[in-house]
DNA sequence: CATGGGATTGACT
DNA sequence: GTCAATCCCATGC
């Protein structure tokens, strides 16, 4: 079942870790969410936190929207924007457990690795910036409910990765245990060190 | 109009 | 571990 706009319409950090199990389809491609970060207007990592320009219109506009954008010039990278309208705010999709249609994106790929990390999974699923503003509960991206199975998975939690600013808020989740996050997840603090 | 930086990935040592 | 590839956009003159 596709999620509906009041999904997204919550705190940014909220929506992050409830969309672990759901699901991106693309057309016949789909992959299950293992891993997700949250970005909000007040820290500087996030786009928005510049104000409303071209750039950010999308992350600004209302929620339950894809917001997808291009990193070092080479890679596009899905998010999904929340909050009310006029709040920048956006989770970014950055690992998939592939799920359907596994044949064409090992084609598209080229590679084994599918879609553990966020410039991955856009090319599996042949996401583009063509994408970006369109409706994520009308497609031709869409999210969906996690299937049997995905609900209530152990969730992982840790500071975000490759941002140089604001880089300490635990705000990046994980499906604990999962072997499609784009990273090592950092261990655990064990009492013996 | 010129310049600088970035939420990444893949190849190489 | 280190480093280059390469496009869009924000900023400054």
């Amino acid at each position: 079942m596709t999620l509906s706009h009041g999904f997204y319409d919550r705190p940014v950090v909220q929506v992050a870790r409830a969309l672990l199990g759901c699901v991106v389809r693309h057309g016949p491609t789909a992959g299950v969410i293992v891993e997700t970060e949250a970005y909000h207007m007040s820290e500087p990592a996030c786009h928005a936190y510049a104000g409303l320009t071209a750039r950010t219109s999308t992350l600004f506009g209302p929620p339950g929207r894809a917001y997808v954008y291009r990193s070092y010039g080479i890679h596009a990278l899905l998010n999904a924007v929340c909050e009310p309208e006029d709040v920048g705010a956006a989770v970014l999709i950055r690992a998939l457990e592939p799920l359907e249609g596994i044949g064409l994106m090992r084609a598209r790929r080229g590679v084994d690795d599918l879609s553990s990390g966020p410039g991955k999974l856009t090319q599996a699923l042949a996401i583009g910036l063509d994408e970006n503003g369109t409706d994520l509960t009308t497609g031709p991206v869409l999210i969906e409910a996690p299937p049997p199975g995905w609900t209530d998975v152990p969730v992982a939690v840790s500071a975000r990765i490759g941002i140089t600013k604001a880089a300490e808020l635990p705000w990046r989740f994980a499906v604990a245990g999962n072997r499609h996050v784009s990273r090592p997840w950092p261990a655990e603090r064990s009492p013996a060190g």
